[in-house]
DNA sequence: TAAAACAAGACTATATTAGTCCAGTATTTA
DNA sequence: TAAATACTGGACTAATATAGTCTTGTTTTA
């Protein structure tokens, strides 16, 4: 029951590119270092954010990242969705609502009731609500990598 | 985001328990086949249940468990956070609420609010609900374990 | 006192996480 | 038009977590 680092670190950089102005287009390497993501994942995050639609992604040199959407049209529920995958919370509840075992498992039904509580709480939690209090730019607080890969040489 | 399959073991094991007469003691193994859940994992999911404080274990021939709260009084959370430890959400919610870096985290708030509200969603499924459907015995479905490791000879 | 259960914890294979790295592609600018 | 700059895609990897099993010991009952 814990979002993994990859979507604490997706949050990160959506919330720095809400907090630009003009929707601007900003290099993942600023992202990276504003707000204490990993470069080289950094990279990666974003371009499933982009793929995803939430980001917008600007190849060449003047290239970078900026929002795709009102911050008020991202929610927390679709961090979490384009980074872990649909919320399953069980995977009896994956692939298309029913193991097959269903009516048959007396829990599968509170499974999918909770699942419904907690897809709600996150879909209600958008990044304009971040932004109220943080206009223009807080600092994000420095997260030390779980892990920090030897650069071989 | 899912709970783990200990978990879902061990919701099996207490919903199983919750189901019988008067507390009855019923053995592991009982546990284990009517709710296909593998037999030695069931013993160490029961144990921790016992420690808990959710089950009572009762130990020589006719040992077995009981429950041993009315099940009106065993919440999801309850499950969820003896199996797998407090529910943070995030990381940084860990350790006392704080990760030292709160008060200049933007964010933090925000996955506390969550985290609240999660709990309280498992909280409020407590396992009388569940007996609603399902007096006495519905049979659960069979769930195939993940791995199964070799009996070395 | 033997047999039946649980208790505690060491042990293990596999999967997932949390990244890195590199070869390629698009875009701008000198 | 050729560097230089920045993203793209995917292969790769070490560390950790998951999902179990196994063994030795303890308690209780008949």
């Amino acid at each position: 029951m814990q979002i993994n680092r990859e979507t604490d670190y997706a949050v990160r950089c959506v919330l720095y590119l809400c907090g630009r102005k003009d929707g601007a287009i900003t290099m993942a390497d600023e992202i990276s270092s504003a707000m204490n993501v990993p470069r080289s994942f950094a990279s990666k995050i974003l371009q499933k954010l982009s793929r995803a639609g939430i980001v917008a992604s600007h190849q060449g040199v003047k290239g970078g990242f900026s929002i795709a959407r009102a911050p008020r049209n991202i929610s927390m529920l679709d961090i979490v969705t384009v980074i872990e995958g649909p919320l399953a919370l069980n995977v009896c509840l994956e692939s298309g609502e029913s193991c097959g075992l269903s009516p048959s498992c007396p829990v599968h039904p509170y499974w999918h009731t909770l699942r419904t509580g907690v897809e709600e709480l996150f879909a209600e939690l958008t990044f304009d609500r971040f932004l109220e209090d943080r206009l223009p730019g807080k600092p994000m607080p420095p997260r030390t990598p779980l892990r920090t890969k030897k650069t071989t040489k």
